[in-house]
DNA sequence: CTGAAAGCGCTAACAC
DNA sequence: GTGTTAGCGCTTTCAG
C-alpha cells in the first residue's frame, strides 16, 4: 500500500500497515512490532532500518487492531451528567490534568441523564476497551441495582459524588453533609425560619441535601417547603429556576413567608437571585440566599453568592489519583476518599428582617 | 465461555462472544452476526433462537472487532481547548443535543492547548475510526500548513471558527468582526478614545479581532494598549487578568490613560470587572469594560456585561447538522455555514467622563 | 536476534 | 436461508 496510498488519498482505510513497513524494510512484521513496541531485543541496525521505514511511511499503528488483542488502551473513560454545569466541567479540569501527567487520554461522554442512558455509556466504554473509568454523580440506582459492582469486576472504576453508604467500590467523595450543615446552621443564626430548599429533579446529593433541611426545620419546628426544578446539571437550571421563583411567589410570598432559600447548587441560586431582581426583592435585604458548590463566578454574582466550597478541582484531581492507582493495582481493597467542603460566607445573606 | 464468564468474573475479557452465542443457539456465527446487524434474511424460528441466546449470555457484539472490520464507529470525535471556558462547553451542548438525535455517540477531548498535540488528538480519533470530526477553534497553523486539509480527505471534518480565508474545508463561522465592530463602535460613539484590547495568548479569533481594533484605533488616532493574558480558554485566565490589571495600573492610570476596555471573550472581561473593583474603580463610572461570547453570566455579573452574542447554541447545531451532512455525502463540495453576532448592551459601558 | 503462524472477535463474499 | 472461510491489523507464542 505504501505508494499507493498517495495515489489513493481520499478514499478511506488506505492506511499504512504494518505489513507495508515491514515490506519497506525488507523484515517480518514480527520485527516490526518488536522495534514499535521496544520489548524484545532487535539488532540495531535492523532496528534503525525498521525506524526509517517507519519514518517514510507515516507509519502509525492502528490502535483499533492492537486493542482487539491487548485490551487495553490507554484511554480513560469519564462520564459526565452535563459539562455545561460549571462544577462539573472543574471537576474534568483536574481529572485530565492529572491523567496527562500520567499519559493516559481522557474521552468524555456528556449529557447523561438517567440511570439508563448512564450504563450505556459505561458499557460502551468497557466495550472499547478503556482502561478505567471515572463517574461523576452516578445514579443511585445503578448503585443500589449492583450494576456497578459488576462493573468494578471487569475494570477500574472511581465514582465521584454518589450514593455509598455501604457501598463497597472506589468512591471519592466531597463531604457535602458538612458544609450544606454549616449552611444551614448560618442560615438558623441569622434568624431565619422559613427556609425554603431549592433541589432538582433526582440526584443523590440532592436527596441528601434534603434529608440535611428536614432534620434542621423539625429542629427548629418549621414546615418544609421544597421547590423542585427540573435538571440541575444544565445552564438552563438559572431560567428554570427563574421561572419557579415567580410561579411560588402565589402560594408563598417571597420575604415573608420565606425569608431565606438554600439552594443544591449555585445555578439554581442564580436563578433564585434573578427570580428575587424579577419581583423587586433585594438580596439579601429581603431574602437570603445560599448555594452550593462555589464555582467560579459565584464570587463575581450581585450580589456575591455566599456558597459551600466543593474544592472541585481536588475532587478531580483525587479521582485521577484514585483511578491510576487501581489500574497500577496498588490499591487492592475499594478506597474511599474523602474532601472536605467549607461554607464561604459572602453578601448573599443577612439577619431575617 | 458462557457459563464459564460467571465464574471467572474479575478476570479481564471473558466476555461472551459471538462464538458463544452461536455454540448456545446452534448456528453459524455468520447467522449470529446476521440477526445482530439484521442485514440478511434469517430464518424467524433461527432468529428467536438466536436472540434468547443473546439475551441468556448477556451477549454485546465487541465494537472493537466491529471497527476493525468495518472502519466505522458510529462516534463522533471533538476537539475542545477548554471546557472550563463556558463559551465552548455551550456550543459542545449543542453539538450534542444534535448529535444524540442522530444516535451518533459524542467523544469529547479537551485541554487542548497547542498545534501540536490538536494534532495529536485528531490523529487518535483517525485512527480510532470515529465517523466525523468536529474541532473547535482549530490552531491557524494547522490550517495553513495543510493538516486539516490532508485530514478531511481521510475522514468528515468540521471546523468551528477557526482561520478560513481561502481555506476550502467544513466550517462553521460566527461573524465575530460584525460584533465585534459594533463594539468599537459603540464605545467610540461613547466618547471613548483610550480603549485598551485585551487578549490570550495564540488565537486566530483573537488575532482577528485585534486587527479590527487596531483599525479602530488608526481611525480615531488614538495609539494601541494591548494587553495579553495567557491561556485565555480556562476558567483560571479570570485570575490571570484580573492580576494583569493590576499590573498595568503602573504604566497606565486606569480611567484616565484606559477609558475602556475591550475584550477577548467574557471571562477576560469578568478578570477586569473583578481588578478594575480591586483598584477601588467603578465600572462603568470610570471604566467601560465590553466582552464577548455572550456566556449565560454575562448577564448576572455586577455590573452586567455588555458583550458580543455568539450564538453558541447555533454554532454546535450547526455544526453537528454540518458533520452529518458530511458523513451522508449530502454536500460534495466544503461549505461554510455562518452564524450571526450581536452586540448586547447591559450595564458595563457609559459615556466617557 | 528473527520469522511463521495462531489468534483477538467480527464481517462479508462466496458457496451450498 | 445458512455455513465456510478469508480477511481487518496487530501481538505473541513457539521455533529456529
Amino acid at each position: 500500500m505504501g505508494v499507493l496510498s498517495i495515489v489513493f488519498l481520499g478514499v478511506k482505510n488506505l492506511a499504512v500497515t504494518i505489513e507495508d513497513v515491514a515490506r519497506e524494510a525488507g523484515v517480518s512484521i514480527t520485527t516490526v512490532s518488536r522495534v514499535v513496541n521496544d520489548n524484545y531485543p532487535v539488532k540495531i541496525e535492523t532496528r534503525q532500518r525498521v525506524e526509517e521505514a517507519i519514518k517514510r511511511l507515516n507509519y502509525r499503528p492502528n490502535p483499533i487492531a492492537v486493542s482487539l488483542v491487548r485490551k487495553t488502551t490507554n484511554i480513560i473513560g469519564v462520564i459526565v451528567p452535563g459539562i455545561s454545569n460549571m462544577y462539573f466541567s472543574d471537576v474534568v479540569s483536574g481529572i485530565e490534568k492529572y491523567l496527562k501527567e500520567y499519559d493516559y487520554d481522557v474521552f468524555l461522554v456528556s449529557e447523561v441523564k438517567d440511570a439508563k442512558s448512564e450504563k450505556k455509556y459505561v458499557n460502551k466504554f468497557i466495550d472499547r476497551f478503556v482502561d478505567g473509568l471515572i463517574v461523576l454523580d452516578p445514579k443511585t440506582e445503578n448503585i443500589l441495582s449492583g450494576f456497578y459492582s459488576d462493573v468494578s469486576k471487569r475494570i477500574p472504576l472511581v465514582l465521584v459524588n454518589g450514593y455509598n453508604e455501604g457501598i463497597d467500590l472506589n468512591f471519592v467523595i466531597s463531604i457535602q453533609e458538612k458544609g450544606f450543615c454549616e449552611a444551614m446552621e448560618y442560615l438558623i443564626n441569622l434568624g431565619h425560619k422559613k427556609i425554603a430548599f431549592v433541589r432538582g429533579e433526582k440526584s443523590y446529593s440532592y436527596d441528601l441535601k434534603e434529608n440535611i433541611y428536614k432534620e434542621y426545620m423539625n429542629k427548629i419546628k418549621s414546615p418544609y417547603i421544597i421547590i423542585n426544578t427540573d435538571d440541575g446539571n444544565t445552564i438552563e437550571v438559572v431560567k428554570n429556576t427563574e421561572n419557579k421563583i415567580a410561579e411560588i411567589n402565589d402560594r408563598y410570598r417571597i420575604g415573608r413567608d420565606i425569608t431565606a432559600f438554600c439552594a443544591c447548587n449555585d445555578l439554581m441560586a442564580f436563578g433564585i437571585l434573578n427570580g428575587c431582581s424579577n419581583l423587586g426583592l433585594s438580596v439579601p435585604k429581603d431574602v437570603s440566599v445560599v448555594g452550593f458548590d462555589n464555582i467560579m463566578i459565584s464570587e463575581m454574582s450581585n450580589p456575591k453568592l455566599t456558597t459551600v466550597d466543593q474544592n472541585m478541582k481536588t475532587l478531580g484531581k483525587k479521582a485521577a489519583e484514585l483511578i491510576v492507582k487501581t489500574i497500577k493495582n496498588e490499591n487492592k481493597k475499594p478506597q474511599k476518599v474523602f474532601v472536605d467542603t467549607l461554607l464561604i460566607k459572602r453578601e448573599s445573606c443577612a439577619l431575617v428582617k
